[in-house]
DNA sequence: ATTTCCTTTGCATAGCTATGCACGGCGCTC
DNA sequence: GAGCGCCGTGCATAGCTATGCAAAGGAAAT
C-alpha cells in the first residue's frame, strides 16, 4: 500500500523525519497525556499513518523492566473447564492490559525448556493453570522472583500466591447429599496421584461418610479423563458389593462412570447409582447426563486471582503472600435426584430432568 | 537466595563485572557456537549462577527484528476442537523455538484492541485459530505487513496464507453415507450464519443429496453450540414431516440433537433417527454417544501451518501464498449404523456399538 | 512595558545485548 | 628459529523509545 521501506518497521525517528518534528514529538503523541501542540500531532499522526509506524513497546521493555506479559502456564487442555479457565484469564488480563504469553507444559516437568524462556522474557508474573503443579516447579518459578499465582494448587511461598476451590467442603458436601438421597455404600474415582486437589476432595468426602456411619468407600483412579473414569466406573461395579452411589473428583470421569454404568451394566441412575462430578463443565449439564456436580465457579477464582495480581505488581516488593479459597457450589441434578431412599420411583425429580414425549410411530 | 540487588534483573555487564571478564564475553557464552575458552565460560556461567543471571531476549529483538514471538489469535474455547487445535499449536509452536502470544478475540472484530498490541509486540507472524475470521479482520491484519495463517477460513492474499479441511468433500460423504444407510428425508443443522466452514459443509451435503435424488433437506441454525444443536433438533423434528437422518455443522450440535432426539422426543438412534457431526471431538466417542463424525485432523493441519509459517520467516518476503486442504476423515459410529434401511433390528453395527450387559437384580 | 509562569519543543541519554573489528598470544609448519 | 594462521578477548556501536532538563515562545498579570 505505502512505500515499503527497506526496514521491516517504521521508527519513530522515521516518523519525526517526515513529519519535520523531534523524536520525542513523536513519542509524547503516543504517549496519553503528554504535553504536545495539536498542530504537532496532527502532523506526526499524519507522517505515522502514512508510515503504517506503531510504536514497539521492545524499548519500553528495556527502560522501565516491565513488559506487561504474564506468562500463563497451561496443559491439559482436554478437560473443558481448564479450557474455559485459560481462556477467561486471557480475557480478564487483557482487560487489564497485560499480554498473554502462553506456556505450554506437560504435567509436572515443565522447568525443561519454559522457564528459561519466561525470564528471558522478562515477564512481570506468571499465573499456572495447571491441573497440577509439582513442588519441584514451583520451587524452580519462585527461584525468577516474579510473582507467581497458582490456580488450584494449593502452594505459597515468598513469590507464589494459590487460589483454590474448597475442595474438602466440596467433598462432604457431596457425602451429604448422599446419605440424604438414602446411599448405603459408596464409591470414590480418584484422579491422578500427585493431584492435590483429588486428594482434598477424597479427603473432605471419605471423612462426612465416616461421621455419617458409613462405610468406607470403594476406589479407583480415573486419571482425570473419560475413558479412566469409564474403566474405574466397571471396575467398582464389577466388584462383589458394588456401590449405590460414586464421587468423582472431576466431571470428565464422572461421565465415563454414568456411561459405563448404563450402557455397559445396564444400570440406572439414579435409581441403581448415584453419580456426582466436580468441575461444572457444560457436558454435566447436557440432557444425555444431568450431572450432579461442585461448580467451581471459575469468573470468580479468576477475577480474585488477577486481583492478586494487580495489587502484587503494584507493590512491586511481594512479601507476604496469600491463599484464597473459593467455595465450590454443589448444584443437584439429575444423577442424584432420587425420589424416595433406595426406591426406584417414576422419575420426577431434581433440576432438568428429562420428560419423555411420544413421537413418531 | 542470593544477594538481591536492586535492580530485578542482573544484566550481561553485572555478571562481566563479578566474573572479571568484558561483557562480550558474557554474551558468547550464552550463544550456542561462540567461541569462548573453557576457563572463561567457567567463570562466566559460576558468576551467572551467582547473581541469577538470564539473558535477556528483548535487546535481541531490537537488533534483529526479531521477536520469535508468534501471535495465536483465539476465541470459542467452548468448543473442545479448538481448544485442542490451540493445544496443538502451542506445543507446536514452541518445539520450533517460538514463544505464544495468545489473543483472545470475540468472534468478529478482534481489530478494537488486538492488532495494536501485536504490532507493538513486533510479533513474526499471526496465526488464526478462530471458527470464523471476518474478511474485515483479515484485512485488517494484512495491513501488518506480517505473515498471517488462517485456520479454517479459506482466505488469502499476500500476506494470508489458509489451511483448511475439505469441508465439501466430507458434507458430500455425509450424504453419500445417509443414502447408503436408506435416509429418506435429510436435515441440516447449520452453524453461525457468517461460518464459511458451515457453508461449505452444507454446500457439499445438499449437492450430493440432490444428486442422489432426495429432497432439499429441512435446515435450522445452532450456532455451533450444544444448546443451539438441542433446539435445532426440536424445531426439525417437530415439523410435519420430521428428517430421519440429520447432519449437523460441528459436533457440539449433533450431540445436542442426540439428545433431544432421544430424551425429548423419545427417538431411538440410529433406528429412527441417523445423525452425524463434524469434527471428531472426544465427545462425539464417548459410550453415551457414539457419534458418526467427520474428523478433522488437526495433527496434520497445525503441523502443515506450522511448516508453512516456517516457511514464510525463512524466506523473509512473503509473496505467493497458498491454500492448503487437508482431507477430512469419515469415522462411522453407531450413530448412523443402520443394520439395514428403515429396519431396526437389535442393536449390532459399527465401531463401539453399546453391548447391554445384565448387571444387578 | 516588564515580569512571571505555563506550554511546547528539542537535546541528550539510559537501558542491554549482539557483533564487526582489531589485537594479542599461541601453536604449527617449513 | 621465524612466519603464518587461528583462537580468544575486548572495544565500540547499533538498535528504538521514554524522559529529565533546558530553552524558547506566548499569554497573563501587575
Amino acid at each position: 500500500m505505502n512505500g515499503a521501506t527497506g526496514k521491516r518497521y517504521a521508527s519513530s525517528t522515521d516518523v519525526a523525519r517526515l513529519a519535520g518534528v523531534s523524536q520525542s514529538a513523536v513519542s509524547r503523541t503516543f504517549k496519553p497525556g503528554a504535553s504536545v501542540s495539536h498542530a504537532t500531532r496532527s502532523k506526526v499522526l499524519e507522517a505515522a499513518a502514512a508510515l503504517g509506524y506503531r510504536p514497539s513497546a521492545i524499548p519500553r521493555i528495556m527502560l522501565t523492566e516491565r513488559s506487561n506479559l504474564v506468562a500463563l502456564v497451561t496443559g491439559g487442555m482436554d478437560n473443558p473447564f481448564y479450557a474455559t479457565v485459560l481462556e477467561r484469564f486471557t480475557v480478564r488480563l487483557q482487560e487489564t492490559g497485560h499480554q498473554v504469553l502462553l506456556v505450554h507444559a506437560d504435567s509436572g516437568h515443565m522447568l525443561d525448556g519454559a522457564i528459561p524462556r519466561l525470564a528471558s522474557y522478562r515477564v512481570d508474573a506468571i499465573v499456572s493453570a495447571l491441573a497440577i503443579l509439582s513442588p519441584q516447579a514451583a520451587a524452580e518459578l519462585s527461584r525468577l522472583r516474579i510473582p507467581v499465582i497458582s490456580f488450584n494448587t494449593p502452594i505459597h511461598n515468598e513469590w507464589i500466591s494459590a487460589i483454590c476451590c474448597d475442595n474438602e467442603a466440596a467433598g462432604r458436601a457431596v457425602a451429604d447429599l448422599f446419605v440424604a438421597r438414602g446411599a448405603r455404600r459408596c464409591g470414590f474415582v480418584a484422579g491422578p496421584a500427585d493431584s492435590p486437589a483429588s486428594a482434598e476432595r477424597r479427603q473432605g468426602f471419605c471423612a462426612r461418610l465416616a461421621e455419617r456411619g458409613l462405610p468406607s468407600p470403594a476406589q479407583a483412579s480415573g486419571g482425570f479423563r473419560y475413558e479412566g473414569g469409564f474403566e474405574a466406573g466397571l471396575a467398582l461395579l464389577d466388584a462383589q458389593h458394588p456401590p449405590d452411589a460414586i464421587f468423582c473428583a472431576n466431571d470428565l470421569m464422572a461421565l465415563g462412570v454414568m456411561d459405563a454404568a448404563r450402557i455397559r451394566c445396564g444400570l440406572r441412575v439414579p435409581e441403581d447409582l448415584m453419580v456426582a462430578g466436580f468441575d461444572g463443565i457444560p457436558a454435566a449439564d447436557w440432557a444425555g447426563y444431568a450431572l450432579t456436580t461442585c461448580v467451581q465457579d471459575a469468573a470468580v477464582m479468576i477475577d480474585q486471582a488477577v486481583a492478586i495480581l494487580q495489587r502484587g505488581l503494584a507493590a512491586d516488593r511481594a512479601e507476604g503472600q496469600e491463599v484464597i479459597i473459593v467455595p465450590a457450589h454443589l448444584i443437584e441434578r439429575a444423577s442424584t435426584a432420587r425420589a424416595t431412599p433406595a426406591l426406584a420411583g417414576p422419575g420426577h425429580a431434581g433440576t432438568a430432568r428429562p420428560r419423555p414425549v411420544r413421537r413418531r410411530a
